[in-house]
This record gives structure tokens, sequence and C-alpha cells, in this order.
DNA sequence: CGGTATTAAGTCGTGCACAACTTATTAGGA
DNA sequence: TCCTAATAAGTTGTGCACGACTTAATACCG
């Protein structure tokens, strides 16, 4: 009797995806969930370092990138509504980051314009990516992986 | 000159895991980030109709699991502090759908037990996890492989 | 037993995140 | 042209999420 007897077959408790389980850890979605928070908590220590929180990080990856967008533009790349970033972009300025003008052709956009503060950040902001990196411990192919299906997931969730 | 000329070999934007680079599109936190709100909002319109926010239903789905646990035992199973649980506990508690009580025997503990109405909404949970299943729209496989990364990054992240 | 350390829960302040709404500006059609 | 739509940014209210701290109760050690 080393199987434990009875109920074998209804020990798995293997998570098919499609599945009605209401049990916690059988949804991907508290496994993203928990990623997310554990991964950003990853970073504070780096951040606090040099004076943003995780969004507003990503928010110089953005300007980074491409200097002088729009709101607009960088909710598209981040995926986050005006109401989330105007008070971020707020904070950011009064930090002496970035600027924000009216533009000139459209009065209704604001430009966002590094200052000269703004951009040297990225370079103290250079080692950040390694540490991470470092501390997520995956193989380039695993983390390849988990980019792609994440990407997928959410591709397929946001549309229909 | 197909390849655009110089540069073929920078073109590389392929995003090596410990490479240092600032782009956000590189970056496996940020496709987590966009991952987790995007199913997240999937979430809200199937859990407004029962009242739910996400967080409250993660609680729900551990209480369905095993009732009277403690405010540590639910943060120990969500990873979440007393400090974000308290306020949700409250309001759960305020609409009927858990009483909290102190512990006898250890009066530094509270217990968290469902009320009727917090045990009868699991019915109307049920159909939940199949429709997020569906909308995630992965394979089992892709579904399985996924909650196996990001429970490894999760615990790779978490220690040291 | 007494006193200190530990633990459990909660409060407070800050900063997202988003829905609903407002304001201002531009675009486009009758 | 006017005038209605659409668009861009911002405001407001609610609910997380977490660090730092507080309060109360238990554990443990000399």
């Amino acid at each position: 009797m080393t199987g434990t007897g009875t109920g074998s077959r209804t020990d798995v408790r293997a998570a098919a995806p499609g599945d009605g389980s209401l049990l916690l850890d059988d949804q991907l979605c508290f496994a993203l969930y928990a990623a997310s928070r554990a991964v950003t908590a990853r970073y504070r220590p780096l951040l606090d370092e040099l004076g943003l929180t995780y969004p507003q990080y990503l928010v110089l990856l953005v300007l980074w990138e491409r200097d002088s967008i729009s709101v607009r533009e960088l909710g598209a790349a981040l995926h986050l509504e005006s109401s989330t970033l105007s008070p971020l972009l707020k904070r950011l300025e009064a930090n002496g980051l970035l600027r924000r003008e009216r533009r000139a052709d459209d009065e209704r956009s604001v430009a966002l314009r590094l200052t000269r503060d703004g951009a040297r950040l990225r370079e103290r902001a250079g080692t950040v990516p390694l540490a991470i990196g470092d501390a997520m411990g995956l193989t380039p192919e695993q983390d390849a992986l988990a980019k792609q299906l994440l990407r997928l997931l959410t591709a397929n969730v946001t549309e229909g």
C-alpha cells in the first residue's frame, strides 16, 4: 500500500488551464501576480538609491529610448492611463528629472523632455538590469521563453 | 546591400537575460508587469458582478480552501503584509462575507471565518476560472510551463 | 517570578492603478 | 462656416501595496 490507497486518481492536483479549479496554487493568474510583486520588490532597494519607484523607472526607460514624446505615446508604451501617468509625471518633474510642455502645434498634447539630470540618471541605472537579471536566475532560454509566453498571454487577454 | 548596410550585427535586439539593455521591450520585468495588469483587467468585469476586487477574490480563494485561518496564515499564502490585508479584510467584513474574531487561545491572532454569504459566493465564482482560462488562450502545455517559470522566478527573486 | 524579546494585527503616509468625469483643443462633416 | 465628434490631459474617488511604526499579547530566559 505504498500509494496511500484510495484516491490516487483524484490526487491529481495538476493545473489544467481550462479546468474549473478554485485552488489558489492552480491559478496562473496568482503565479503572475505573485511574481510581478516579487520582482518589483527586488528592484526596490536598487531604485531607492536612484530616488525612483518602479513605475517611474519604467517611464524613464521609455524616455531614454525616445525623448520628447507625449503623455499619450508614453501611455501606449506602458499600457497606462493618463490618470495614472499625470500625477507620476508631476512627481518626476518636481524631482527635476523631466519637464512637461504643451506642444505649440497641438495644445492638447504635452511633450515630455528629460532634463540634464534625467538624462544623466541613465548611466547610474545601467547596472540595474544586470543585477535584476542575475537575481532572476533564469537561463537565456528560460528568460526568452517567459517573455514570449507573457507577451502571448497579454495579447490574448487584451483583445476581445 | 540588402542588409541596410552597417549595423546588421548591432541590430540584434534580442533580449539576453543578463545583458545590460535598457530597452523597455527587452525587459522580462515589464512583460511581467504588463501581463499581470492585463490579466487583472480581464477579471474585473467578472468580479464586478460578484462585488469583488481581484485581491479580494484571491482572499476568498484561500478561505474557500481552508476556512478559519489567521491573518498571518492568509498573508503567507498570498505573500501580502498585514498592512495590506487588514483594510481589505475590513471591507470584506463590512460586505458581510466574513467575520474576524480574536482567538481565545491567543489573543494576538485573528481568525477569519466565512459567513454563509461568503461561503455561498463560491458557487457563483465557479465559472470565473473557466472564463479566464479561456481568455488566456494558452495550451495546457503553455499554461503549465508559464506557471513553472513564474514560480521559479518568484523563488529565485525572493531569496537572497 | 520578572523583564525583555518576539509575534500578530493594525495604523499611517506615500505612490500607484483605474473608472468616471471634466476641461480644453482640434478635426471633420452638413 | 458652424457645430458636433473626437482627442489629450488632467481631476477625483476607491482600493490596493508596502515601509515604518504602534499596540497588545505571548514566549522565553535568567
